[in-house]
RNA sequence: GGCGGCGUAGCUCAGAUGGUUAGAGCGACGGACUCAUAACCCGUAGGUCGACAGUUCGAUUCUGUCCGCCGCCA
């Protein structure tokens, strides 16, 4: 990317998360690296000199865990999803100026020197965590033993280990006077007002090593323990512009950030220990940390059995990217939830960008050929256009300024709206059937102003659609728009004579098929059996049943887990015991390779899944997710304790035929004993239960073979 | 459980320090036009503004309770 070297512009450094490469690259995080790379090229055209970083997250035990599974060393497995990862971004042709991993050694070396200049301010010390641990979420809980992660729902270990720690109890109150004298450094004011309570509810010191693992950046001087991925991972905004080196022109131009993206899952890390990581080693904060909220997919109604990861090839492959920024850009209101489908996709991309857009140029254009045989008309203003267009830079800058995105893009297709009701309502065709010098002269001035409007509207629409626009550009005789002076744009910077440029659609219709044939790529791609899975059977939960010795990688199968149940890969229980993860934390790739290790017919007939009735349904208190069931079998009655108090209310179970693994050896949980677990599907991107059932009616009890 | 947010037309959402007929876009329906990508333009749609109660001359907009959804609580 050639950067702006302009020393007399605004720095302005922008950056997205680095990705977690335990996922593969998917709409969750297309979305964020395309609303950086939107805003972006916006503050490039405004004339700023910016830095636009991305990258990849690549250590930590679950990388470790998943190479071991994909048979691959976990530097290479890292390598080769951040390649999937910056191969997308740049088949996009998104415009980030560097990209950073942190397995390069500018990282480790930046991270390292952020290690010893905290411990030389002596802001970290040596200490021991002695308490509960959720080794699949690498997380500490607290709780007495016996805890279930408030993440997975999976029970805990207890565990205790010596761990260097940082002294983020000692920024409480710096944390909170900088909120407070800065308002704007969180946003929106959902997320500032969570990160507020949390703050004021007081802030423990945090251990940033582990010494259970190996794959992460060793801790200056003590090579046991290695740093926390958190740790590690916040500092590449820092290490991209080679903070630890001896010399750092980057850092000393671009740090602090004006502008730091991330969703809002991750603003605990981005808005609490980041900044206080910031503050102990002596750094500016960067200006404001802006969470947006999650993607969803929705369902399309044609088949609601399918899952819902959807890559970002998908829509490439059929409609390109311009369609997939704009639908995201102008569908979802910048930080707040938003979902996605194929359907609302073609939906926008017809009404807005073929019909909108696309069809005013082509019309305009086509007189333009037609009536002055493809030159530019000199011509009279219209005013009124005029005024509008004018109102619509104003609008749209404000817009792209504050990143809301759907209201800049609104205000913008209202004025390709009033351009196209001002050919309407002039009807140069009309103007056109007389060859009068005044009709002329009319016809002149109608098309300039139209033609005027859509330079503007070229202009504006760039940094969300920039392949569109540069084709717009050259069709309107302009050149190469990556080259144009954007920062004044005003109405009359479209001089008469011009000479138009090869007309050619720019947004062809799409046809209702293509929706069915983005669902039937995203079915046949291999990656999409981590969704095919979900839709599998789970057996659903009694987090306990799932296997929980940390040295367990993978799980072994054994009839007694979930993994016993067809055509679900192993792993598989592993997502659906976590009904309350987060969009941009799921897909453990692990998860879309096929399962492995097929089972014989002795091994299924060892699980004894049966039918099933509720008698009772309640809650089991202080947990959310936990229901405590009393289910009839025919030959006895028993008590279960499930995680799906988040999908069924208790009331709505009672008589309610479900299946249970009747053999399953018996758990405690929250002190109630669980005897056997009950099946569901595990649907979308949450895992939500569904409970397994029959269309006929069967008798309680009865085996399922 | 504690704290916070949300619930407005078929869909996605605006909005109101309380006040004549509650808005936009899309979809649907009707009309007009033919330059254009079966497109564009015009018009129509009559939604108890989640439920109930209160404050008020008057509430969808304020207060309380409830229901539903969601987020945060290392």
């Amino acid at each position: 990317m050639p950067a702006n070297k302009n020393q007399q512009n605004p720095a302005f450094f922008l950056t997205t998360p680095i990705y977690y490469v335990n996922a593969r690259p998917h709409l969750g995080h297309t979305y964020t690296t395309v609303a950086a790379d939107a805003l972006a090229r916006w503050k490039r055209t405004r004339g700023f000199d910016v830095r636009f970083l991305t990258g990849t997250d690549e250590h930590g035990q679950k990388i470790e865990r998943s190479a071991a599974k994909a048979g691959k060393t976990p530097e290479q497995f890292a390598a080769d999803v951040s390649q999937e990862f910056r191969a997308l971004w740049d088949r996009m042709g998104l415009t980030y100026d560097d990209y950073i991993r942190t397995t390069e050694e500018r990282h480790k070396r930046g991270v390292q020197h952020l290690f010893r200049v905290l411990q030389q301010r002596g802001f970290i010390y040596k200490g021991k965590y002695a308490g509960q641990y959720c080794v699949f979420d690498e997380l500490y809980v607290d709780g007495p033993p016996g805890t279930v992660c408030p993440d997975c729902g999976r029970l805990t270990e207890t565990v205790s280990e010596e761990n260097y720690f940082f002294k983020l109890s000692a920024f409480e109150r710096r944390l909170l006077e900088y909120f407070e004298a800065h308002p704007e450094f969180i946003q929106p004011e959902a997320r500032r007002n969570e990160v507020l309570a949390f703050v004021r509810s007081g802030l423990r010191d945090l251990s940033i090593s582990r010494t259970s693992f190996n794959w992460g950046i060793p801790v200056p001087g003590d090579e046991k323990h290695v740093i926390y991925v958190w740790m590690d991972a916040l500092a590449n905004y820092i290490t991209a512009l080679g903070y630890g080196m001896e010399q750092h022109p980057l850092l000393d131009r671009y740090w602090p950030a004006q502008v730091q993206l991330i969703g809002k899952e991750i603003s605990r890390f981005h808005c609490v220990y980041w900044p206080a990581f910031l503050m102990a080693a002596g750094l500016p904060l960067p200006q404001t940390v802006i969470a947006h909220g999650w993607l969803l997919f929705e369902q399309s109604k044609m088949s609601k059995s399918r899952g819902n990861i959807v890559r970002a090839e998908t829509v490439l492959d059929v409609l390109g990217a311009d369609a997939l920024r704009y639908f995201l850009l102008r569908e979802i209101r910048f930080g707040q939830d938003g979902s996605f489908s194929f359907d609302a996709l073609v939906q926008r991309y017809n009404a807005d960008l073929a019909n909108g857009y696309g069809n005013l140029v082509s019309r305009t254009l086509a007189m333009i050929g037609k009536y002055f045989d493809g030159r530019i008309p000199e011509g009279a203003v219209d005013a009124g256009l005029q005024a509008e267009a004018e109102q619509a830079i104003t609008k749209v800058s404000s817009g792209y300024d504050a990143l809301q995105f759907s209201d800049a893009l609104d205000a913008l297709w209202r004025l390709i709206a009033q351009t196209d009701g001002y050919l309407t309502a002039n009807a140069p065709w009309k103007v056109a059937a007389s060859e009068d010098a005044a009709s002329r002269k009319r016809l002149a001035e109608i098309l300039y102003s139209a033609a005027a409007s859509i330079r503007v509207i070229t202009a504006l629409a760039y940094p969300v659609i920039p392949d569109a626009a540069a084709k717009v550009w050259k069709q309107l005789g302009l050149g190469d728009i990556a080259t144009a002076d954007l920062k004044h744009l005003t109405w009359g910077g479209l001089q008469p004579g011009t000479r138009l440029g090869e007309p050619g659609p720019v947004f062809p219709r799409a046809e209702k098929e293509a929706i069915s044939r983005m669902q039937a790529i995203e079915e046949q791609h291999p990656a999409r059996a981590t969704a095919e899975a979900e839709k599998q059977p789970a057996v659903f939960q009694n987090p306990a049943a799932v296997p929980v010795s940390p040295k367990v990688v993978p799980p072994e199968p054994t009839a007694f887990t979930p993994t016993a149940v067809p055509a679900a890969p192993p792993t598989q229980s592993l997502t659906a015991a976590s009904p309350g993860l987060p969009a941009a934390a799921e897909a453990n790739p692990a998860v879309a390779a096929p399962a492995t290790g097929k089972i014989s017919i002795e091994d299924f007939a060892r699980v004894e899944l049966r039918v099933a009735q509720v008698l009772k349904a309640e809650r089991v208190p202080n947990a959310d997710r936990l229901l405590r069931l009393e289910v009839d079998l025919g030959y006895e009655q028993r008590q279960i304790v499930a995680g799906i108090a988040e999908a069924y209310a208790p009331e709505t179970l009672i008589g309610r035929k479900v299946v249970i693994v009747a053999n399953l050896a018996p758990r405690k949980l929250r002190g109630l004993e669980s005897n056997g677990m009950i099946v569901a599907a595990s649907v979308g991107e949450k895992g939500r239960p569904v409970l397994a059932g029959f269309l006929e009616d069967v008798e309680i009890g009865a085996r399922l073979k």
